[in-house]
DNA sequence: TTGTAGGCGTTATCAA
DNA sequence: TTGATAACGCCTACAA
């Protein structure tokens, strides 16, 4: 079954395809085509099954109503689920979503930008690698509209949208402190992402503001060593001479390796040590205690991007626009069966 | 900053847009053109930072290098984790991924099918809803090649993707008795979909054949009801005067909230039952007991399905084809900390 | 009220 | 060795 054009309901009726596209697109104002032909080009669309050719009308105008999301880490729940929610709120707004993967690499961020800028997209949204500025500036001068998601850079002035990691973080650490902990430690990624320095720099600052700041007790873990890097981490936190009763984890992923650590080293979470995570995870709510956690309005960001994005790209707006959303503590303290 | 086309190139240089094609393709075999307007062209375009319009190429040459995927449920980690994965292994063979979303909505799944019909696809990747039979016979008949995913219905003949999820979730359960199970329960949704009812049929035969099949303690839950459906589910189980000792979860959804029920309700898994789950999840891993499930090989499926795909597109093979993927059993047995 | 024709950026055919 | 040109399917300014 070939696909059926536009001349081929012309032909088929034996008018011009002008006057096809016309009604085809309701742009048939003011009697501009008669209600007669209106309704029988209507009819054969229906019945030839017509479907528009989005590739012949995006050279046309010049526009491929597609933009271009580029992902940073496949193996992350976080990003597929951004992903799913980002291509809902597109399509929304009559846009597709094409993916690119960066797997962390700045050279396949490069790749990506590359890819999808061939394939038309009349935009970006990015979850930008480290050190990736210089690359983020090439784009701005090529004038592709593009807003950044869950990382940004502080010297870039460009779109983008975050949520408030130091804030939350800070507020967190407090609450870790409300409830009795002493002495708390932290476990973090050892790298260059400001979006996730920013968590640690509030949970230092607030216990540098009750006075029970330690640099002893923030551990730094690798990325590509997560697992090991945990296991020291915690063991080192845990053989303090001076007691640990808290722990901060700034990431999901770290969080996930720090409960089961504390767990295998059967530490009881909640009577032995408070901890705080972040991101939303199944294990969470399944865990017989209470595991706090920082939840990601994941939803409200891919919402948020992709309305910004489409507001450039459609010129609504030109100006620069940084979004903050509230991250959200979630106790989770109903949870204590035990 | 303009985009820059072929015949930018060709007017800066004073030839023939067809040279420079000719050249930027590397279709210039044989001498075709000079080695020196070679050169200069590639210089020229390396200049000007050529990048050539995909959505033009696609329509001279009446292919878009674009699949469509269609992913049944936003929220399910699985069809994250498959679309990133698909993106990639479609990346590498030149294509881009559009995805579709249906909410499990056979209306939406239509929409989807259309609206990336309109784009041009070359072959959708879907993972079908429920009662979507007709539709997929429809599409037979467009001739747009596909592929089902996870899910397939056998009384069409159609190339898919699937585990085995008969065998394995027979081996699951024999694995429950071999390790002492006695009265073995199970939760599974009341639905339509081939896939987990093999999975039930599976479970289910195996108890038969050890002659411990009860239908009084085969328990269905709602999609849409999920958690309090499994409260009660799990409530029955545990209330009957002749006590369970093994329960199998039929999808990972429903682990999860298995899992937890259990766990509230105080119930030692391991000591008191055993159980068996489906996916992995971070969950399960945290947990201090072993939790065994059956792990599903995620980037096999997409990789599998990619490439059955492109070979329908490119014509390297016409007939359908069923490729079943092995399912894992994951035991976990090194988890026993407690 | 409808038709003609040019062009979006490519590629391919044929001619020069 | 290179150039002109038509065509892919669509939209739109202008002509009829």
């Amino acid at each position: 079954m070939k696909r059926v054009s536009l001349k081929d309901i012309a032909t088929e009726l034996g008018v011009s395809t002008a006057t096809v596209s016309l009604v085809l697109n309701g742009k048939n104002e003011k009697g501009r085509v008669s209600k007669k032909m209106t309704q029988k080009i209507l009819d054969k669309a229906a019945e030839l099954n017509y479907v528009p050719n989005t590739l012949a009308k995006g050279l046309k105008m010049g526009k491929s109503r597609t933009i271009g999301l580029i992902v940073a880490d496949v193996s992350n729940l976080f990003f597929g689920t951004l992903a799913l929610y980002i291509q809902i709120f597109a399509e929304e707004k009559g846009y597709s979503v094409i993916i690119g993967n960066t797997n962390e690499q700045l050279k396949a961020m490069e790749n990506a930008i590359n890819f999808l800028y061939a394939r038309q997209v009349e935009g970006l949204i990015i979850t930008a690698t480290e050190k990736s500025q210089h690359l983020l500036q090439k784009l701005t001068n090529t004038k592709m509209p593009f807003v950044l998601v869950d990382r940004s850079f502080p010297e870039l002035s460009v779109t983008s949208v975050l949520i408030n990691n130091y804030e939350i973080s800070y507020r967190s650490t407090e609450q870790l402190i409300q409830k009795g902990c002493k002495r708390i430690g932290l476990v973090t990624y050892k790298q260059d992402h400001y979006h996730i320095n920013e968590r640690r720099r509030g949970c230092e600052d607030a216990l540098k503001h009750a006075g029970m700041y330690d640099p002893d007790i923030m551990e730094e873990v690798r990325y590509d060593f997560l697992e090991s890097d945990t296991r020291r981490a915690i063991g080192n936190l845990m053989s303090k001479k001076d007691k640990i009763d808290g722990v901060f984890f700034t990431t999901n992923s770290i969080s996930i390796n720090g409960v089961k650590e504390l767990i295998k080293k059967n530490i009881n979470i909640q009577k032995d040590i408070q901890i705080m995570c972040f991101d939303e995870n199944d294990a969470f709510y399944i865990l017989p205690y209470a595991v706090p956690f920082i939840k990601q309005p994941i939803k409200e960001m891919a919402k948020n991007a992709v309305e910004l994005l489409i507001d450039h790209i459609e010129m609504k707006s030109e100006e620069t626009k940084q979004v903050v959303l509230e991250a959200e503590l979630v106790l989770n303290e109903n949870r204590r069966y035990l």
